[in-house]
RNA sequence: GCCGACGUAGCUCAGCUGGUAGAGCAGCGGUUUCGUAAACCGCAGGUCACGGGUUCGAAUCCCGUCGUCGGCUCCA
């Protein structure tokens, strides 16, 4: 799988407005986190949190199209209630600070997802132990009942009073609002401005806002991070204040308990608590290794990806995890995709005073990434690799390495790539972003005539895959190139574009895939297809991308001989729809809260001895052999514990399906089936359950 | 990468304003022979992330490093 270049392309990330639409490529999955908790939830305990939040998944539809333009006043008109609510906790909130800190400066304190925030730029370190200072001020001026009051002036008295730092200030001031200000320069000419008052503070401010102060029911700050103003590194950092509000008490209780049932279901807890994998310092930073119980998930996901990719006409190939400089040079990702990767290993075997220490450090004096850079010691022979960050060139120089005919295409070539990422220490989130990853890739070389069917296959492969995972809520978002920026942003083949576009623009449609259209996003090689999901506990995240590429085939002079005897360049298409084992299992944890099918299940059977008798533990062991000899995962458990011990074990271990026995059992040839979540069948004959079993992970029965 | 919080036994956590480091679970050794979510007794287990500093004395205070987590989109 290939990298979007886009990113890079101006030398900084191109950052979209809205999270849901940020451009993503696999190759750099940018993981969101954070809770998409309804705001709205009514009522109701933690226990319907998952029905209110499934509610809430279905019914939201991503802000797609939110562009760079600030919000228009009719905008503003359709925040909701409780958004309003808290836009007003957040000028509260900023009346608070002010109480306490009077020089404190405010930038944007808008309505977020699941409260608000207010920027404010301060010499004192706010931190969670001011929390309870602030909150007591809030609650003083909640309980004062102000009104929020508008009020419009000209631009000229604006500007006057934020000089006298009297926006977002309780009274005049040395300094002036310089945010306000700065906030006021970019007021379109023709828009009234407006301020609204509360008790003292006065702010800049296009509302709306709710009547009174006391109208704010319940909040509660949560917590303070840094922000850059207006969210360019060059501005200065800010610190953000966030806090949550809901009209009453009982709303913010159980919105609190749901952020408590969000974090059971967290990958990272549970894949401690089940033993799934385990990241070592010593190992490092974002290189998850899989305990055995988490291998087994993995191993199944890559029986399920051969099998079906096999049925489909792939062809698997093996390919070394490294490659020499020279490779990304031709393929062309070096220039982009140089940083995002760990720095080269250098081979200087040739030199001839070599008096490196045995601990060899790589160049990492001016800053890593002198490291990075074409080497300049000319005199000098050295050979650099690269820990591969993509398998893509691997599988082109494949396509490369016997003469290739038109009657070969289709041609597919799969591999579970194992793939090293230099992310960014900040970006590392458990599984979901990690520096190692196992990758469900392949690349399909075709003609242009065989694209829409290739296309439409690699769709149904999702769609298939999606139905088996019982994953409802996707979002495929169809990034297009921009035709006035081709041969800059985008490779300068208008043709190629217009009909790649036109083809998987129709696939998208004739096969009635829930998908956007994303213009100015594509890859520099070509259109792509970025797939959205949510995980149930409301991450959200790219979790496999298909693209197309006319591209990289040209660059690496990739040729097979068509009908009329030339030679032409294939398209390729980049595809992984299972992602990467780490992002899918970390997503299939959250997913299942650790509740696996029986297929996925790491542990599938776990037979539970009711005493030690030697003919019982005898009769245990033939059960196990019996399973393992078809392939399934089944253990004993003959410890000295009682059996609502070793129940509770297996249970808390989340063991699909347990085989209690005792004498009972021995003498009928049976065994007493219970099911992780569904508690004690009772007792069937052996050979029936076991079949029973074997019928359900073949069929990978939810 | 930047800002902030955090880092105590395998796990979950306690350890006040500096004075010999604790519990439960897991582990190990016994005893127990139990029919569906924890039988009992005992033992062992920590350079309090790492490195410096302050101090008679540091898990505790200060500095640095590493790691983890939360942010770093949505503007008045």
């Amino acid at each position: 799988m290939s990298v979007s270049a886009n990113r890079h392309e101006r030398g900084r990330p191109i950052i979209s407005r809205h999270a849901a639409i940020e451009p993503t490529s696999h190759a750099e999955i940018k993981l969101i986190c954070g809770l998409n908790v309804p705001g709205a939830v009514s009522g109701g305990s933690a226990a319907n949190f998952f029905v209110s939040f499934l509610r809430f998944v279905v019914n939201f539809t991503p802000p797609i199209g939110m562009k760079d333009e600030r919000k228009t006043l009719e905008q503003r008109e359709q925040m909701t209630d409780l958004e309003r609510l808290r836009h007003s906790a957040s000028h509260v909130l900023a009346t608070a600070i002010l109480k306490i800190w009077p020089e404190a400066q405010f930038a944007a304190g808008p309505p977020v997802e699941n409260g608000f925030y207010y920027d404010v730029d301060l010499p004192h370190r706010i931190s969670p132990d001011d929390f309870e200072k602030i909150e007591a001020e809030m609650k003083k001026e909640i309980k004062a009942n102000h009104p929020f009051e508008r009020i419009e002036v000209s631009r000229d008295e604006a500007l006057q009073l934020g000089k006298k730092g009297r926006l977002a200030g309780l009274g005049e001031r040395a300094e002036p609002s310089k945010f306000k200000l700065d906030i006021i320069e970019n007021i379109p000419p023709d828009e009234k401005i407006s301020l609204y008052r509360n008790g003292d503070f006065i702010d800049l401010c296009a509302g709306p806002h709710v009547m009174r102060t006391g109208n704010i029911g319940a909040f509660k700050l949560t917590t303070v991070a840094s922000a850059y103003y207006k969210g360019d590194e060059k501005n200065p950092q800010l610190q953000r204040v966030y806090g949550t509000a809901f009209k009453t008490k009982k709303e913010l209780d159980d919105y609190f308990a749901m952020l408590e049932e969000a974090k059971k279901r967290d990958h990272r807890k549970l894949g401690k608590e089940l033993e799934l994998f385990v990241l070592d310092d010593d190992v490092g930073p974002g290189l998850p290794m899989f305990l055995p119980r988490g291998a087994a998930i993995a191993e199944e996901l890559e029986k399920l990806a051969k099998e079906t990719e096999f049925a489909a006409g792939y062809q698997r190939v093996r390919t070394p995890d490294i490659a020499r400089e020279s490779l990304y040079k031709k393929s062309g990702h070096l220039p982009y995709y140089a940083e995002s990767m760990f720095p080269p290993m250098e081979l200087e075997d040739k030199l001839p005073s070599l008096s490196r220490p045995a601990g060899f450090q790589p160049a990492e004096e001016e800053g890593g990434q002198a490291a990075r850079a074409p080497s300049q010691a000319g005199s000098l022979t050295s050979d650099r690799y690269y820990l591969r960050a993509m398998n893509c060139p691997h599988h082109h120089k494949l396509f490369a390495a016997l003469p290739r005919s038109y009657r070969e295409l289709p041609l597919r070539l799969a591999e579970y790539g194992t793939d090293y990422r230099y992310e960014k220490s900040g970006e590392l989130f458990g599984l979901m972003r990690v520096r190692s990853l196992h990758m469900n890739d392949a690349h399909i070389y075709c003609t242009p005539e065989q694209f829409a069917d290739e296309f439409n296959a690699v769709n149904e492969m999702y769609l298939k895959y999606f139905k088996l995972f019982g994953i409802e809520k996707y979002l495929m978002r169809f990034s297009t190139h921009d035709p006035a920026r081709l041969g800059q942003k985008f490779v300068d083949e208008p043709e190629l574009w217009r009909q790649t576009e036109e083809m998987t623009r129709n696939v998208l449609k004739n096969s009635g895939i829930n998908y956007v259209e994303v213009p100015n996003e594509a890859a520099f090689y070509g259109p792509k297809i970025d797939v959205q999901v949510w995980s149930v506990i409301g991450r959200e995240f790219t979790l496999a991308t298909n693209q197309v590429d006319f591209a990289q085939p040209r660059r690496l002079e990739l040729v097979y001989k068509d009908r009329d005897n030339t030679g032409k360049t294939p398209i390729c298409i980049h595809r992984a729809p299972l992602g990467t084992h780490e992002r899918f299992i970390g997503f299939l944890i959250e997913h299942y809260a650790g509740n696996f099918p029986l297929w996925l299940s790491p542990e599938q059977v776990r037979i539970l001895t009711i005493g030690d008798d030697a003919k019982l533990i005898e009769y245990a062991r033939s059960i196990v052999r019996e399973l393992r000899a078809h392939q399934v995962r089944a253990e004993i458990d003959d410890s000295s514990d009682k059996i609502n011990g070793k129940v509770q074990r297996a249970e808390q271990l989340k063991v699909h399906t347990m085989f209690v026995i005792g004498k009972r059992d021995l003498d009928a040839d049976a065994v007493s089936v219970r099911v992780h979540g569904r508690g004690n069948l009772g007792a069937k004959p052996r050979s029936e359950s076991i079949a029973e079993i074997l019928q359900a992970i073949k069929e990978r029965r939810p």
